[in-house]
DNA sequence: GCTTCAGGAATTGTATACGATATACTATTA
DNA sequence: TAATAGTATATCGTATACAATTCCTGAAGC
């Protein structure tokens, strides 16, 4: 299993191995290039980041903390599976927060929040399948940013990185008919258009009914995933 | 700033380096022997713990990611500050949280679960103030346990570690009065009694009391330090 | 044919050693 | 006297090297 190094990577360089790793292999774990369940040598995934195994082990315990990594002792590292109970207990987690911390942003939002949420919808269209994911993942951050503080950040961002593991099965950058970039973009620019109402209440609906329809969506997906690969492998837990 | 070594952690031991210093700092900083804000090198820390600091490196990270330190390229780690907006951020999280959690537990409580808890109830009263910290932590999580998954877990686990910090500061096992220590028994027994009447909303409403209540004490406790102290060092970002 | 046990190969976990970076102090100049 | 630049020191970040544990393969026994 080779991870190849993103272009992307020179851009969200950090001066530190670490952070450059720790980027690096979360971007493969969320885009399936290291898939669920997978186990892989530490050394081997050095080899080809081209470090020693030392910054790896530091990013892979961060990565562990997010929920992505299963460390051992003296095991091989391992990515965590994916399985409907574990979506639906991250989705739950964001339904609790997530809606109720976009309301109290609304009343915050400056026309400048606006316009960088425009923009952000915008890019959410763009060629390039990484960037588009960061837009989007920076949309729903900048939706709630208004009234986030650190801590709601540091543990909204863990689940939005958690579940975005799901949505990968479900919607794919780099294999996508042109309705459904389409509908994706109408349907966050209804989240965007409910916030600039200024009605708190109204976004927090809204928010609950784009976080609802996603479960549904990722629920059928992974269903029909175990459907085509038969009930053998789906056996172990649940995962897929 | 010397860190000794405490006698329990024969008990905590795990099998790896990581695991024991991650727990050695945990405790260090949540009892305080690691001031809040205080900059320490990660070789002398090292030399206490009798290890190499590469264990210390990991542990570090999973303590930052957990909001306890702070680690910055070429820089001295650092223990992160406590501020009335941290704590605030972290109680209102609880209180989306926890309270509505503890409510579907209820209804999931089996008197195993009960004994469990009055048992960690009892335990909190220990002459050790490590195993009272402890049975204080198991009896939160044991409230809410029947109805927390694994990302419930992770979620909280984090959130009652950072709460843990701002609680040392107005209560210490150490140095109690019978009062208080009675006191405190009588308002967790109170919780495990509210859970014990089989009726969700009570138990709801009295984990939103307990954390309110608790949120205020500290409140009043971190203006007090402040007040003693002068205004001097709480300008830094109202840091304490 | 299936399970159990043993030995070797591979992988992990930690320590030591070295190079890179930030901080602190001192001397110099305006 | 205050500000600034330069140097010196301390600390961090990473690579290499070695010991302990696990995993896999193969053979023997039931």
């Amino acid at each position: 299993m080779a991870i190849q190094p993103a272009i992307r990577s020179v851009a969200a360089q950090n001066n530190s191995a670490v952070d450059r790793v720790t980027a690096e292999i979360r971007r493969a774990v969320l885009t399936g290039a290291l898939p669920p369940g997978e186990r892989f040598s530490i050394r081997d995934l050095a080899r080809q980041l081209e470090v020693s195994h030392i910054p790896i082990r530091e990013a892979l315990r961060r990565l562990e903390a997010e929920g992505l990594i299963i460390l051992r002792q003296a095991r091989s590292a391992e990515v965590a599976s994916l399985t409907v109970a574990d979506m639906e207990a991250i989705y739950r987690l964001r339904l609790r927060l997530e809606p109720e911390l976009g309301g109290r942003s609304v009343a915050l939002l400056t026309p400048e929040h606006i316009a960088e949420l425009s923009e952000l919808l915008e890019r959410t269209g763009s060629r390039d399948p990484e960037a588009a994911w960061a837009a989007h993942r920076a949309f729903h951050a900048a939706l709630v940013a208004p009234a986030a503080n650190e801590w709601d950040n540091r543990i909204l961002g863990t689940l939005w990185i958690a579940a975005e593991r799901y949505t990968h099965l479900v919607f794919d950058y780099t294999n996508i008919t042109e309705d459904e970039r389409q509908d994706r973009h109408d349907r966050h620019a209804l989240l965007l258009a409910t916030a600039g109402t200024g009605d708190a209440r109204l976004l927090e609906a809204a928010l609950v009914q784009h976080l609802v329809s996603n479960e549904g969506k990722i629920r059928a997906a992974i269903q029909a995933l175990e459907a085509t690969r038969g009930d053998s492998t789906a056996s172990a837990g649940g995962a897929i």
